[in-house]
DNA sequence: CCTTGGCGGTATCAAACTGTGACCAACGCT
DNA sequence: AGCGTTGGTCACAGTTTGATACCGCCAAGG
């Protein structure tokens, strides 16, 4: 039992320290991932996002966007027409995230086979 | 950026992102990338992966530890001596996750002051 | 001998979080 | 006049998570 490994994390490429896992808190929710997705063509409107991402919440909605623009990752822009007209855009900030997002969702797509063959087997012998 | 020519072909997105939004769904919850980078280096024991996680609870241990083994991502083996041990190792499927997930545990580690400050502004602005 | 502690969990219950549906005000369309 | 669209907010129900206790087994310390 090598506790001093278990103890220090290594120093060059460990990541996880605690600024880094409440920013992973913020990405990694429920919804968060496909608000950027959604908004990676261009800035979209509050219904059409809404629309876009299926199954979200209006309330959800609010809050997510509401912490993703408080992290700077993502700009709010009222126009003060009526009915009033509300868009959501990525930042600068939020467009490099938008790399490894994607990234994570090609891995998805590419990989879901496998996952649902691996359910279904551990279903079996379960 | 061919991503998106890829990804969202068809007007009828159910078909193309229903499975993709079950397997983000099971990835991006509370704990489960932080596994991911427990086990980037090797097998590691349950106990020592509670330690390794800091905050998560022998509950939600288990539970997402058993959901990523029932989608093939990571492997249990249990060595029945005394006391037992249990070693928990990523998959080859669960390694080949490993490249985008590390890819956001990077962007989260250089952006961090970003947010940081983004978060300071927000606060003091509201 | 007898307490303490580590191992890998399960069971229970409260707290936190999330979803559902109603409601809002202003206006355009018919 | 009545309905729909805009971007929300609020109260309440339902789900998920966390804290704590407990389990059998054994090893070490006093």
């Amino acid at each position: 039992m090598t506790l001093s490994d278990i103890e220090f994390p290594t120093p060059s490429e460990d990541a996880d320290c605690r600024p880094v896992r409440e920013i992973l808190d913020r990405i990694a929710d429920k919804w968060s991932l496909y608000i950027f997705v959604a908004l990676k063509d261009g800035p979209v409107r509050f219904n059409a996002l809404r629309r876009q991402i299926d199954g979200i919440s209006q309330r959800m909605l609010t809050i997510t966007l509401r912490q993703l623009e408080r992290d700077g990752l993502i700009s709010r822009t009222l126009f003060p027409t009526i009915p009033p007209r509300v868009d959501y855009e990525l930042t600068a900030v939020g467009r490099s995230l938008l790399t490894p997002v994607m990234a994570l969702m090609t891995w998805a797509d590419s990989n879901r086979d496998v996952i649902e063959e691996a359910r279904r087997q551990h279903d079996q012998t379960r």
